[in-house]
DNA sequence: GTGAAAGCGCTAACAT
DNA sequence: ATGTTAGCGCTTTCAC
């Protein structure tokens, strides 16, 4: 059994001094690297840190200047793959530059979300990465700016991270992905199956994640010439629930469409579900295509055609250009491209039966 | 626009001082809270809080001995659904005490996790939380204690979740459900429902958990004098992919079995998309269950029958009681209760055949 | 090579 | 009610 010290109040820098018979600044010195100290003071030190278990508090050495420097995160819930995937790419990238990551979780309550900055700001986080879409409110915006140019003067800086980017000006960086485009690809992949009446199944209409879906799914109607009816784009929001429900009350009213795009994996997940329950088979009966590409999406019966976001990579490029960045320049601007993978969950429409 | 402070460098409790022409202790008198203060200065102060945007160091007033708590957590990949399950409880829990939660992946590596506990010990974390089942090897045990030791001797407290448990004395919480006791219950089901031959696609033959699924599937088999055939259960890990590729294997093998018992939800997701690629339909050709019953399981198709695992409470749970108990408590063992959830995907096998 | 002393940003005990 | 001083645990001049 190892020995451990009884003492229940932590050690420190002068305790272990004291036993080695030397000064704090000595211990300081051999435990901080490459000072020159003498090799017999060096062991002894050494010694007497291992007898303590001895370990500096980071806190102290953060505020005498040479702390790890911390990463915060705060996202609406990490139990969503998709933010689960952006956390862990954060998560992965940090450690790998050597910072420590503090995460919060919003619930989507925008008083949270301050609030959480707010302490991060207390905590010196060197960045904090603000995951997930919303509304694009002058609120807020306002908002936003205002955790923006605390956290620069602070000398630190906010990364938003698929969210709607501030004006110009802000001292933010912003990581996209190419919502519109990818929604753009996919649609035109289905009508090019021969669907003319495609249901949209949508978020919050003020949610721009949403409303960049729904934008490519008109503009690659109106490629085409077409004009999508109306009745056709549904709104909900982003859960598994939401798209159950509306699949559900689509079926009941009857409605008319060979296929169906969903704004999210989560909701094509629920679609599906309801389409089964109904005693509908897909692709036969009706197509179904999702976005994301959560990792799920492929053990999905039929495999869910779906749009590709490379939700890990926009983590990781979120800590890499924060951290390289100098606190106050101004807003910077990435957009990452999206690509629709194509499984078994869409067919071509039969010819005939049109 | 709202006026900030230009100067890059923070300010500090004297600055706001200085503007407000009051010494730091004032300054730190009405912002901790409910020390008399006139009002006068009070306004004073405040404004030259607001005008500098000024916020306390965290450090080092946790340093001075009046800091928020932080709680450290520390898994294998958030990205696993169960993983996340009990993030978001830790998380939740831990925000809803005032702590603020620390986060770090070991991508299943033994020597980060070392690292991070070592880190953590640095930070005085108040707890922290290790979480994923592991092979219960001495090496496990020396190097696991050897931690919670370390931890405690700092004020700190380990908790195990889902872990396997040190031996007694050792100052941990283990926090753990029922492995064995679902897969009983779940594989009794199975059984009960005539079928004889149930394949179960385990995971590493030293993971605890897998180890204790494995033995609710075998004692489930013996309570009805059974004993299943040596050649049933298959060793493979706890992803999807193992699912997949094991299943695929026994197919070609043509091994003959009517259900299968996944130790897993996404090993059960991988050999559904196995088993519907060779064209098998589930219940009617093949039943098959799960264990963990994560929020995908409804959306499978057919919806999953499994085990459902309180993730989310035993996140909370950890929390609470690693805060709740004074540092140096000896081993403390919790057991939570699990229960199979029935849907869709196994069948009763048809007497005729037989 | 090593110690004493000052300083990091804050709070708290002690004065007044 | 407010200022002064000491101290939290550490690093870093500045002496010797």
């Amino acid at each position: 059994m190892t020995r451990k010290s009884e003492d229940t109040s932590r050690s420190t820098i002068r305790d272990v001094a004291a036993r080695a018979g030397v000064s704090a600044s000595t211990v300081s010195r051999v435990l901080g690297g490459v000072y020159p100290v003498s090799a017999t003071t060096r062991t002894r030190v050494l010694r007497a840190v291992r007898e303590m278990d001895y370990v500096a508090d980071a806190r102290a050495k953060a505020i005498a200047g040479v702390g790890t420097p911390t990463l915060a995160f705060v996202l609406e819930d990490i139990t969503g793959p998709s933010f689960a995937l952006m956390a862990h790419g954060v998560e992965r990238e940090a450690t790998r530059l050597g910072h420590l990551c503090l995460v919060c979780s919003t619930e989507g309550d925008a008083r949270h979300e301050v609030e959480f900055v707010e302490m991060m700001r207390a905590q010196r986080a060197a960045a904090v990465i603000l995951v997930g879409g919303g509304a694009d409110t002058v609120e807020y915006r306002d908002r936003t700016r205002r955790m923006a140019d605390s956290l620069a003067s602070a000398g630190s800086r906010l990364v938003l991270c698929g969210r709607p980017p501030l004006g110009p000006g802000a001292p933010v960086t912003v990581i996209e992905y190419d919502n519109e485009g990818g929604a753009y690809a996919l649609v035109a992949h289905v009508l090019a199956q021969g669907h003319h009446r495609v249901l949209f199944l949508g978020g919050k209409p003020d949610h721009t994640t949403a409303q960049g879906r729904e934008r490519g799914y008109l503009a690659a109607h109106r490629a085409r010439g077409l004009e999508p009816d109306p009745e056709l784009v549904l709104h909900g929001d982003f859960t598994r629930d939401s798209g159950h429900r509306l699949m559900r009350q689509v079926l009941e009213r009857g409605l008319e469409f060979t296929a169906v795009v969903a704004a999210t994996d989560m909701v094509a997940a629920g679609a599906l579900t309801a389409l089964h329950e109904a005693g509908l088979s897909v692709p036969d009966d009706v197509s179904l295509a999702g976005y994301d590409d959560i990792p799920f999406a492929r053990d999905l019966h039929p495999a869910l055609t779906t749009v590709h976001v490379p939700y890990e990579e926009l983590g990781r490029l979120a800590v890499r250009t924060a951290l390289g960045r100098e606190p106050n320049t101004p807003d910077e601007h990435l957009l990452l491209g999206t690509h629709v993978v194509v499984r078994n969950s869409v067919a071509a429409v039969e010819e005939a039966a049109a």
